[in-house]
RNA sequence: GGCCGCGUGCCAGAGUGGUCUAAUGGGGCGGAUUGCAAAUCCGCUAUUCGGCGGUUCGAAUCCGCCCGCGGCCUCCA
């Protein structure tokens, strides 16, 4: 059992100690979500994934290798972009061809708006770009809220932990710049239509993270490298860094022209100009800055040898490559004095994707959810975020209603615990608060293995009769990490009937029964009341008597 | 074609050489409680870990082959 926190590395196909330049200030990014549509629960799993390790390492239980354990949890710089420069919808032009993906999305905001599928009290621009990406970038942050994700809660108290990449332009610029100065990335084509590249030859060790060893990429089966967007590189895997497109709907100024930054380049930027403001102490760039005298001095910054940027760096498994694979690429040709030797980032973190009834989630098939989707079906965030996180991230898990449902009792039954009186604690059950401890945190420390840690929190429940302060103590350590008690309870309408579970609306059909059935019942009437009861589920209504004297009603299955 | 991963009971999902005749939650079954339900509590519920071989005193765990599933190599969490 480690005493300390181990991780799988992708870029080593190991699990290792997580080794931090700053055991107490880790460092730590994470590719976020495109926002021309709803994030689904698969994006939410892996982002859900990433803000539990921020939140274990924020834990006064967690250690990292080679530090005396401390009192009070390490404080963790978490990052997490939004990528609201559309990406092409064309993959034939992977490098730039075919309708934007924000143009897209605004063409189908417009087409809800004229059907009137909008939701009431929205009125955006359909064909501002930045009007969509703002819409959906919102809906992110509300979401991502429920599910209790911190960045988003940072985001939300302080802007800047959700860093756009349009507001990041000058710096990618900044950054490709000195690529193209000391020899990393070229430029070709005429004025009107020069395109950047970034030159794979210069960086041996580009392949390292994902496998992919140059010479088979030129023989990929995916066909990446087609003859159609070949046209001036000087290898078929140079990627783009900069289109000068000056028809484009977003576009920025740069030496190459007005156009728009290649799709890796946001991360290396974004998480430079973070990590570097940290260290100055500054949350926020100044203000009004003129871009290129505010940044320079940073990106004129070089890391010692290979030594990494950042200590950690999440995203989905299909991120690998190429994304990751060029942003190591890029940000070690940039950043380091000695580029082959760097990683950019120590740890790099991949989390699998979901699965929805046993198959890949699709539109098509019918498995495909939002998690707005689900809470409007009254699904409680809290149970909808264990179910996400209770599978260990490095496998696919399977999203169940099923599913859902046990993790909604689960978090019932944790939540009584913090919602009892709390009696004063026994030497036995301090005890045995210590052997939760325990074993969650070894739990936790071997690559977050959160389904045993969970398997640990039952176990220790089971000799819970009445809870006490230790208990607690305990739970809530341990729901500072998993999260799933602190986010937000959907409430439901109630009468003086009934309590209606989030989901389901009172109505006079259901009203008039519940009255006959308390009469009926109040007579001891009970066959009468159980025929009640009977009409109401055929009804589609489920009812449970609760304490309040009220009923509950909810919907069926 | 290249690189990578997975396959545990009805479901979800831990376990990676002996204490595993396999944690935990759900489901099912039986009981307590309840007018009946619900919730809660107690008990039972895989001699077995995709298949076949091998290594070993000992394998779900290591090795080989086979079967099945999946990811990346093209935008994707």
């Amino acid at each position: 059992m480690p005493t300390h926190l181990c991780l799988y590395n992708s870029l080593s196909r190991r699990v290792e100690p997580l080794v931090a330049t700053d055991p107490r200030r880790v460092t730590f990014y994470s590719c976020g979500p495109t926002v021309y549509d709803d994030a689904h629960i698969g994006n939410f799993r892996s982002f859900l994934a990433a803000d539990v390790l921020r939140r274990w390492l924020e834990s006064p239980w967690c250690t990292l290798a080679g530090e005396v354990p401390q009192p009070v949890g390490r404080e963790v710089l978490h990052v997490m972009n939004i990528t609201d420069v559309g990406h092409m919808t064309d993959d034939e032009g992977a490098d730039g061809a075919g309708e934007d993906k924000m143009a897209a999305a605004g063409r189908r905001i417009a087409e809800a708006k004229k059907a009137g599928t909008l939701p009431s009290g929205v009125d955006i621009d359909a064909t501002d770009p930045y009007a969509v990406a703002e819409f959906y970038t919102a809906r992110f942050v509300d979401d991502a809220c429920m599910l209790g994700f911190k960045v988003a809660l940072d985001e939300r108290q302080s802007p800047g932990f959700m860093p756009r990449a349009t507001q990041y332009v000058p710096a990618m610029v900044l950054v490709i710049e000195r690529l193209v100065q000391s020899g990393h990335a070229y430029f070709v084509g005429r004025e009107g239509a020069r395109v950047v590249y970034f030159r794979v030859k210069s960086f041996p060790a580009y392949g390292r993270l994902s496998g992919n060893v140059l010479d088979r990429l030129r023989e990929g089966q995916g066909g990446r490298i087609s003859a159609n967007n070949q046209a001036g590189k000087e290898h078929p895997a140079d990627f783009l860094l900069w289109k000068e497109d000056p028809r484009h709907i977003m576009k920025w100024n740069s030496p190459w022209g007005e156009g728009y930054p290649g799709w890796h380049i946001e991360c290396t930027a974004m998480a430079a100009w973070r990590v570097w403001l940290r260290e100055a102490s500054l949350w926020k760039a100044p203000a009004g800055a003129d871009w290129s005298a505010a940044w320079q001095p940073l990106l004129d910054r070089q890391q010692e040898g290979g030594a990494a940027l950042i200590d950690l760096h999440s995203g989905g498994e299909d991120n690998a490559f190429p994304h990751h694979e060029c942003e190591i690429a890029q940000s070690c040709c940039a950043f380091n004095t000695r580029p082959e030797q760097g990683t950019f980032a120590s740890c790099w973190f991949h989390v699998r994707h979901l699965f929805v009834e046993g198959a890949k989630m699709s539109k098509r098939t019918g498995n495909f959810f939002t998690a707005r989707d689900l809470f409007a079906r009254g699904v409680e965030p809290g149970a909808l975020r264990l179910e996400l996180i209770r599978a260990h991230y490095r496998v696919n898990a399977n999203f169940t209603l099923q599913g859902l449902d046990d993790c909604a009792r689960m978090v019932e039954r944790w939540r009584r615990v913090l919602e009892a009186k709390g009696v004063m604690g026994t030497p036995g059950r301090a005890q045995a608060a210590e052997v939760l401890r325990m074993e969650f945190t070894d739990a936790m420390n071997d690559d977050l293995n959160v389904a045993r840690a969970i398997g640990a929190i039952n176990t220790w429940l089971a000799g819970v009769a009445e809870p006490t302060t230790d208990d607690q103590r305990v739970l809530k350590v341990i729901d500072g990490v998993l999260g799933v008690l602190s986010v937000p309870r959907l409430v439901g309408a109630s009468t003086e009937l009934a309590v209606y579970a989030p989901g389901t609306k009172p109505n006079p059909e259901v009203e008039a029964k519940l009255q006959a059935r308390k009469t009926a019942r109040a007579a001891k009437d009970f066959a009468a009341s159980d025929k009640l009861r009977d009409e109401l589920g055929a009804l589609g209504y489920v009812i449970k008597d609760v304490a309040s004297g009220r009923v509950e009603v909810s919907r069926k299955g």
